[in-house]
DNA sequence: AGCACGCCGACT
DNA sequence: GTCGGCGTGCTC
């Protein structure tokens, strides 16, 4: 790595929109990758050393970096990382940058605390309180703990500590919070493992042993164990004195998880995501860098830590959405993976039971490795599943559950097993209309309705977060009393599942009646005793809970998400509907679970599909679909989001832009739009959205870069690029 | 963040 | 012509 003596021309990749900036190396001289503190005008700004100045600004006019921030300079692979990021998100290098220094006063130095460490002998006077200290320490043997963390597990009070240190039995001394993470031990027993479950560990294992890149996926249902077979190959990567990282969504990421990792390797990994302390993150942002942490367990941004020497990443639910979505930046948490194993030379590792459909084509095609797993419990491992025919059934006016579902949750009820009935909307109802004028009730600072939750009693907007007290009047023309629901949402199911089932014990499951993880936490607990008979949900009941005695999944409606021009619609249902059901198991080990989905169209390709267990016939259909409509991942897409607070100046400018697109045509690819975007407006601002559809193998990237690099934004104009955006509206 | 520069309308 | 308000761009 190149090292800049006192006054050589550097260049600095500093984290101000300007960039790229030449600069003296200061006293002592400065490595690449360095994280430096440099001036610019009256202010400090942040940056890092990324290579010899090649700038034509004037010698004389350069100023000295002030210093060297005192953190392990990013190395040349996360430095590649990062570029080749940038040049495929078409980010920015700045942004860039940012998000890989996301440490909580970087700048500062490391903040200090107080430990006790053993220093003399034991004391003249020994009592049993201060043998409980003393051999606190002696246990636990590397570990240095504060006072107060002293006494506690020791179980005395805080004047027995003082009491030691006074006789110099022990000493009080500062030590910096960045201390390392205590080592994994791969070499502990893990659980014994299935057959194929082995087979797929050693698999991953020798990947493992090459050192170089590669990706795997690795499909298996829930209970199917493939977290123990990855920490298996976290095991190899600890092995090889390696770092490894598991992505898991923000959601996923539970107390249990990380009491699995400390059951196989006798210590807890790193944490990372938004409910760790600052203290904490600073930590783990600098053991990164300095190869003090063996495994890491966090959400999205962590695969933009500054590991040492990253040999694995592990993407849990990879086909999850809220792996891509906006950030600073718009970016697939599964591609940069991938992006950043094939730079690092590091096995990745994606594992689901629904695998996206990119995912899945890259496996068939031998870009990826394919592993499955099959259920513990063999080939029945589905539900039986089933449609009930709307059509077919008779609904009163503001009810949900027909008479054929009733029957078969009365049915469970009766066997005193649970039942799930699972309708994707959260509050009470998506719609309030005006029977007086028919208006709906909007919110005022988004193109979206606002939706009644009757348990807080008031309208929210799903968009914004905005909400209000549940007016009496009509916003619109004033007329008093004529507000009406329409459309079901959990909390209105709730009342009927009351109406309907009077003896039952309901729950309803939905991520905005929780006020923090471990309220839900609690309940999902409450519900795996057996505390509830019927289970009313949102998504958030697909996500991996396990509920022993639930044997029935309604699913309300079923044609939610099947409709609408959304490219993923099919994709995202059939992976949401297939994991719902997938929820009903059974009890005792006896005869299988069931699923009953509502559906007006019981003849669609999903519902068919999903009934039949029929994943790869699925996919095949989907696939062929994508080919032929020239869709990802056969074509590329991007979006082009603006955004601005005055509709007109939008307009006018997204149709200048439009005109100007002859790169975009010159390189092969089409441009539609620009359109109202699917949210045409989003706290106050109002925005526009072009797509951009090219085959396979245009550069779409380079295309965009000549299309939109030499153009600037008016006052208040907002642009962001969304590559492989989710959706094709 | 703070300062220079330049464009444009208002005034001498 | 000239002054000054303000929006825009630059800072290595």
């Amino acid at each position: 790595m190149s090292f800049y003596q006192q006054g050589q021309r550097i260049g600095v990749m500093t984290t101000e929109p300007v960039g790229l900036l030449d600069y003296l190396a200061p006293e002592g001289g400065v490595a690449e990758g360095q994280i430096v503190i440099c001036p610019l005008g009256p202010r400090r700004v942040m940056g890092v050393v990324w290579g010899p100045g090649e700038g034509s600004f004037d010698l004389a006019k350069l100023r000295p970096i002030v210093r060297a921030v005192d953190a392990a300079p990013l190395s040349g692979e996360m430095r590649e990382f990062l570029t080749r990021a940038a040049e495929y998100t078409l980010t920015p290098m700045p942004l860039m940058v940012r998000m890989a220094m996301r440490a909580p006063d970087l700048d500062k130095p490391p903040a200090e605390r107080r430990i006790i460490l053993r220093a003399g002998p034991e004391p003249s006077r020994m009592t049993d309180a201060r043998a409980a200290v003393l051999r606190v320490i002696d246990d636990h043997g590397g570990a240095s703990f504060s006072p107060s963390e002293l006494a506690g597990l020791a179980g005395v009070g805080s004047s027995v500590v003082k009491g030691l240190v006074a006789s110099g039995t022990l000493v009080e001394m500062s030590a910096p919070k960045d201390a390392p993470y205590p080592r994994l031990d791969p070499d502990l027993p893990g659980k014994p493992l299935a057959p194929d479950q082995a087979a797929a560990a050693d698999a991953l294992r020798s990947a493992m042993a090459g050192g170089t890149y590669g990706t795997t996926l690795l499909r298996g249902v829930t209970g199917s164990g493939k977290t123990e077979v990855y920490l298996e190959a976290v095991a190899a990567c600890l092995r090889a004195g390696r770092q490894a990282l598991v992505l898991l969504p923000e959601i996923a990421l539970s107390a249990e998880f990380l009491d699995r990792v400390e059951a196989r390797f006798g210590a807890r990994p790193g944490e990372w995501h938004s409910g760790i302390s600052r203290t904490e993150r600073r930590r783990l942002w600098h053991m990164a860098g300095q190869g003090e942490v063996g495994l890491v367990v966090g959400a999205r941004s962590a695969l933009f830590l500054p590991f040492r020497d990253l040999g694995l990443i592990v993407i849990d639910e990879e086909h999850d959405s809220s792996y891509k979505q906006e950030d600073t930046v718009y970016y697939s948490a599964r591609d940069m993976s991938v992006l950043r194993g094939s730079v690092a030379g590091a096995q990745v590792v994606l594992a689901s039971a629904t695998p996206s459909l990119e995912s899945w084509v890259n496996a068939a095609s031998g870009k990826y490795a394919r592993l499955d797993l099959r259920s513990r419990y063999g080939e029945a491992e589905l539900p039986d599943m089933a449609a009930i025919d709307l059509r077919a059934q008779e609904m009163k006016g503001a009810q949900w559950i027909s008479p054929a579902l009733a029957g078969a949750v009365e049915a469970r009820m009766a066997r005193g097993e649970q039942s799930l009935l699972f309708l994707n909307r959260r509050g009470y109802a998506p719609v309030t209309v005006c029977r007086a004028c028919g208006e709906q009730v909007a919110c005022q600072q988004c193109d979206a309705r606002m939706v009644e939750h009757r348990f807080q009693n008031r309208l929210v907007c799903h968009q914004c977060g905005e909400s209000r007290p549940i007016p009496t009047e009509c916003p619109s023309c004033g007329a008093e009393g004529k507000l009406a629901p329409i459309g079901p949402g959990v909390e209105r199911l709730a009342e009927e599942v009351a109406a309907r089932f009077p003896d039952a014990k309901a729950t309803v499951l939905s991520s905005d009646l929780f006020g923090s993880a471990r309220a839900l936490k609690d309940t999902i607990a409450e519900i795996a005793q057996g505390d509830t008979d019927i289970i009313i949900g949102t998504q958030i009941v697909a996500k991996g809970h396990n509920f022993p005695r639930l044997t029935l999944v309604g699913v309300i409606d079923s044609d939610l998400g099947l409709q609408g021009a959304d490219l993923r619609a099919a994709e995202r249902s059939f992976q949401l509907m297939r994991q719902v059901a997938g929820r009903a198991g059974r009890m005792g080990g006896e005869r299988p679970g069931l699923a009953l989905l509502q559906t007006h169209q019981p003849e669609h390709p999903v519902i068919r599909a999903i009934l039949a267990g029929d994943d790869e016939g699925f996919w095949d259909a989907e696939a062929a679909m994508r080919r032929q409509a020239g869709m990802p991942p056969y074509g590329r897409l991007a979006g082009i989001i603006l955004s601005h607070p005055d509709p007109a100046t939008l307009a006018d400018f997204a149709r200048h832009l439009a005109s100007r697109a002859g790169p975009i045509h010159t390189a092969g690819a089409e441009l539609f739009g620009p359109a109202p975007a699917p949210i045409a407006r989003i706290r106050g601002r109002h925005r526009m959205r072009m797509l951009i559809r090219a085959p396979r193998q245009v550069a779409i990237q380079l295309a965009i870069a000549d299309w939109l690099g030499p153009v600037k934004l008016p006052t208040n104009m907002r642009l962001s690029v969304d590559i492989d955006p989710q959706s094709f509206l």
